[in-house]
RNA sequence: GCCGUUGUAGCUCAGGGGUAGAGCACUUCCUUGGUAAGGAAGAGGUCACGAGUUCAAAUCUCGUCAACGGCUCCA
């Protein structure tokens, strides 16, 4: 007999040998239709593999994200087993789960799967589902892999072998499907009975573009398919909110060719946005200590050789522009970290000047791969909203406090309810990897942690992410779509300091080595713009949206009357206009609606009459009649509640 | 950068070896109206760019550029 721990500490007997499926059995037979896997020990296992000893156990069920991973695994398992059915003689790659489903990867030799065949598959594959195949779990010797696999003809499995240790090799077979896999998987494919193909693609076996373009068939799987369907309006919705579908329908920005790929043209509803947002955090900077500096937008390749990044990137960038005669080399910049420190060198610094916080919005250019440039997430240029702290290592703790509340500002300031902290540490075994001394590592990663500690940030900490030159702390929120995007970001840097050779004069009136901190709330403003527009689908935060209301003269016979409400918004600093085409009031309506401004003012012979407004709320419907003044304070008060002040 | 797909009016898209189509937007006229599309007329395109094949290319072929979906990369 075996003694297994559940997860509420009580302990029940067993014989060896059972499964973690039996083990469900014994609670209740409807428990055991839903469990996919278990965790034993800490290590996801099949559901029916026997158990040899004491363990603590926790069923999985579709609920738990390992039992999600483990469900689409076994998915991956199937689609395999339905393209091998349909392709024969494709050779597979590797085929794991993802963050949303699964994928395969494989060699069709020259036929090719296109969405045509999508169905096709999903209905080999529902076919195959149905028989409820099992997954059996097999231990083979190297030798016997090999062999196996060397008979099929799949050089790809013979690869991923030959890195293998024998005696660590299983097989799984699911009906007519035998694979190379770790494991685990569900107990049978029973489970599956959504299932979608989603999209296919070239991904090189192993990562490396030297080696062979395998197609990559994605998937998706779910026990119900009321789950399946809520996920593809997930992905509807996503694609109405697409920042660059939005960009171009708010005329927010655009791009052209003649331009250059990967340049953005921010048009003028888009840049009075953008300003409003760097006048926003200029305020709230100004009152946190920081100081506004400007450089230019290229410098001479002295700077990158002393800040270190012309030997790492000085390849990967634009190319060098020269002067015609002297024939000296500047680029366009990459950072701003460079010109900041030598801003900080211009005059010698005491530790009563510390901290000084130099802040920039600063345009900095770098040479993405073409493939790469994506709407505004992934451009040649972008203006970050940096800024760069100097301190001593004692304020590095005071200066994270700061910059975090910054960022819960904003992310208050523009409905970003829910955020991910990360904290990103040296790997604990590869000192030699990080410059600086251990005595600073030590203490500005101890600041961090009590930092978070004391903000109520519930941090990820990650040992091993951090720079080679400082830990860091990252920032991501969830949009209203629940999709992660990283934002904000805090890094501690010891390695320009010493590159720049930055000092201070100390108490002691020796020279002492300040701290840098690198930190942008927003990261750049491009990104940040494009996850706002995903985050509000385009109904941007009223104190931001470009045209906060509109005023809908219901005929030109209230053409005065609009202008003297215009006016009177315009003395609240409400941003309003007029439309006076000579449309119905339905049809300006509907217009309004679909640019999404916030509120509609509908003014006619009554409102005139009584000097009042009625007012519309985008998405919502008719408010009633306010005074004007009355509405003017109802839009500043929405305003101040999200502005906080 | 690599593989695949795509590129026709400001936007969304149809068409396709014999000189260009729709809806919306735009302009003008009529209409002066009460909470999601009033009516009529008009204007608007080297069919991404460059070569080639052809009597004839927007259409076929090749190349270039760009966008999209992935891969790799991201100070």
């Amino acid at each position: 007999m075996i003694n297994i721990t559940l997860p509420d500490n009580s302990v029940k007997q067993f014989e060896e040998g059972v499964s973690a499926l039996d083990v469900a059995k014994s609670i209740s037979e409807g428990l055991a239709r839903n469990v996919v896997a278990a965790k034993i020990n800490d290590e996801v296992w099949d559901a029916t593999r026997p158990i040899d000893g004491d363990c603590s156990i926790k069923l999985l069920t579709w609920n738990d994200p390992e039992g999600k991973a483990t469900v689409w695994h076994s998915s991956a398992h199937l689609m395999a087993e339905a393209i091998e059915a349909l392709y024969p003689g494709a050779k597979f790659g590797i085929g794991p789960d993802i963050e949303s489903g699964f994928y395969y990867d494989v060699d069709l030799g020259d036929r090719i799967i296109s969405e045509a065949d999508f169905k096709k598959i999903e209905d080999k594959m529902k076919e195959l589902a149905k028989k409820k195949q099992t997954f059996e779990r097999v231990d083979v010797t190297k030798d016997e892999a090999l062999k196996f696999f060397t008979e099929k003809g799949d050089e790809y499995k013979l690869e991923l072998i030959k890195d293998l240790e024998d005696g660590s090799i299983t097989f799984y077979k699911s009906g007519e499907f035998t694979d190379l896999c770790r494991g685990p998987h569900i107990p049978n494919t029973g489970i599956l009975k959504a299932i979608k193909i989603l999209s296919v693609a070239g991904a090189y076996w192993r990562g490396d573009e030297t080696r062979k373009q395998l197609t990559r068939v994605y998937g998706i799987t779910f026990p119900k398919k009321k789950e399946l369907d809520e996920y593809l309006e997930l992905l509807e919705e996503a694609k109405k909110r697409d920042h660059r579908k939005l960009g171009k329908e708010l005329e927010l920005f655009t791009f052209s060719q003649r331009v250059g790929q990967g340049l953005p043209l921010w048009l003028p509803k888009g840049a009075a946005l953008r300003e409003r947002l760097e006048t926003f955090l200029k305020k709230v900077q100004k009152k946190a200590g920081y100081e506004q500096v400007i450089c230019p937008h290229i410098g001479n390749v002295d700077l990158y050789k002393t800040s270190g990044h012309y030997q790492k990137y000085g390849e990967d960038s634009f190319r060098p522009i020269t002067t015609p005669v002297e024939g000296e080399e500047y680029f366009l910049k990459p950072m701003n970290c460079p010109h900041h420190c030598e801003i900080y060198k211009h005059k010698p610094r005491s530790y009563k000047d510390l901290p000084v916080r130099f802040a920039e919005f600063g345009t900095v250019y770098r040479y993405e791969q073409s493939g790469e440039l994506h709407g505004l997430t992934r451009v040649r240029s972008f203006t970050q909203d940096d800024a760069h702290i100097f301190c001593t290592p004692d304020q590095i703790k005071d200066e994270f406090k700061g910059v975090i509340d910054i960022i819960m500002h904003i992310f208050k300031a523009l409905n970003f309810s829910e955020f991910i902290t990360q904290i990103s540490l040296r790997d604990p075994n590869k000192p030699e990897k990080y410059i600086g001394s251990d005595e600073n590592w030590e203490k500005a990663e101890s600041a961090i942690k009590e930092v978070a500690q004391e903000r109520g940030l519930e941090a990820i900490i990650e040992y091993g992410e951090a720079a080679f030159y400082g830990p860091k702390m990252d920032f991501m929120v969830k949009d209203a779509l629940g999709r992660k995007w990283q934002l904000g970001t805090i890094q501690v840097d010891y390695n320009l300091p010493e590159r720049f050779d930055l000092n201070y004069i100390g108490a002691d009136n020796e020279k002492h080595r300040p701290v840098m901190i690198h930190r942008a709330p927003f990261g750049s403003m491009e990104r940040f713009v494009a996850v706002l527009i995903e985050h509000c689908g385009g109904n941007f935060p009223l104190w931001l949206t470009p045209e906060q209301a509109i005023i809908l003269p219901i005929s030109e016979k209230y053409q005065n009357y609009a202008e003297k409400v215009l006016n009177l918004l315009d003395n609240y600093d409400i941003r309003a206009q007029i439309d006076n085409r000579s449309e119905k009031t339905g049809r300006k309506i509907r217009d309004a609606e679909l640019k999404k401004i916030p509120y509609m003012i509908i003014v006619g012979e009554q409102e005139e009459a009584e000097g009042t407004v009625s007012i519309r709320r985008h998405g919502k419907g008719d408010l009633g009649k306010y005074k004007i003044e009355d509405f003017a304070h109802l839009i500043n008060e929405e305003i101040k509640e999200l502005l906080g002040k």
